[in-house]
DNA sequence: GACTAAATACGAAAGTCTTAGTTTTCCCAA
DNA sequence: TTGGGAAAACTAAGACTTTCGTATTTAGTC
């Protein structure tokens, strides 16, 4: 018996996910024409991929005339709020400061960058009543 | 030909690593104490798993008296650096600020800690000559 | 120097992931 | 209606991960 349910993407998967996050939808040949020259990838091994990624429940497909049509089910925004959460509870101790901190040490952020960053605390320290 | 470096840790070697890194180093023995009791991993298998990480070369281990002392090669700080860059990259197009969007979002960070990450930002800011 | 208990080394088995070849299905045009 | 071609389904091979059993080595001890 084999569970369709996985939590994260694998690394192809992922790739073809973020191919199908900026579509919207698509068919094999759709997502493998997104894909860079040098991927080479045999249509075969994309379609299979997609229906890997059907069964795992990421995508559903729809047939339109003889082609399957994958649309993600699990937004881009939840997948990255997924990753998130699991990075920050197995790395950092589910402290986010702490993962901020890693992240501002890092990049060498410019400072529009951090000005921006700045608001969104200031905006949510405003919210805090919530 | 194996390949004996690779760049992220599966699932249970991050596992053992958290703990080598709490230690500062370990033998088998060590680590496999440090498992909550549930998890109970035969000897052998930690031993398999402390075997590879140091294949991999994210330990090296020494001997004392007849038994492996593990210590991580790769700090803690450089593995969550690493860790980070890859998710940014791979999940938000290497634009931390959405990364951090994202997590003050998700989480309901306490005034506290929105104040803390402030003052890191802050921090930052002043520095931005360097 | 031989013995014993503990530790290590080896390797195998089951499951997953990636890739792609082969077979089957099915739309549609002549 | 039928045959050609494109797409999907099936299958498989090879690599990696996780787990553990068995065999071998080794550090001390008598």
């Amino acid at each position: 018996m084999k569970k369709d349910k996985r939590e994260f993407l694998t690394e192809v998967e992922l790739e073809f996910m973020t191919h199908l996050w900026r579509l919207g939808q698509g068919s094999v040949r759709d997502v493998l024409g997104q894909l860079a020259p040098e991927r080479d990838l045999a249509y075969t091994s994309a379609a299979t991929i997609l229906r890997i990624l059907e069964q795992k429940e990421f995508v559903t497909s729809t047939k339109k005339g003889k082609t399957h049509i994958y649309k993600p089910v699990l937004a881009k925004d939840a997948y990255q709020s997924r990753s998130l959460k699991a990075l920050s509870e197995k790395l950092f101790d589910d402290t986010p400061t702490m993962l901020i901190a890693r992240l501002v040490d890092d990049y060498n952020l410019t400072e529009e960058a951090l000005e921006e960053i700045r608001a969104l605390i200031e905006k949510r320290l405003k919210n805090d009543t919530d």
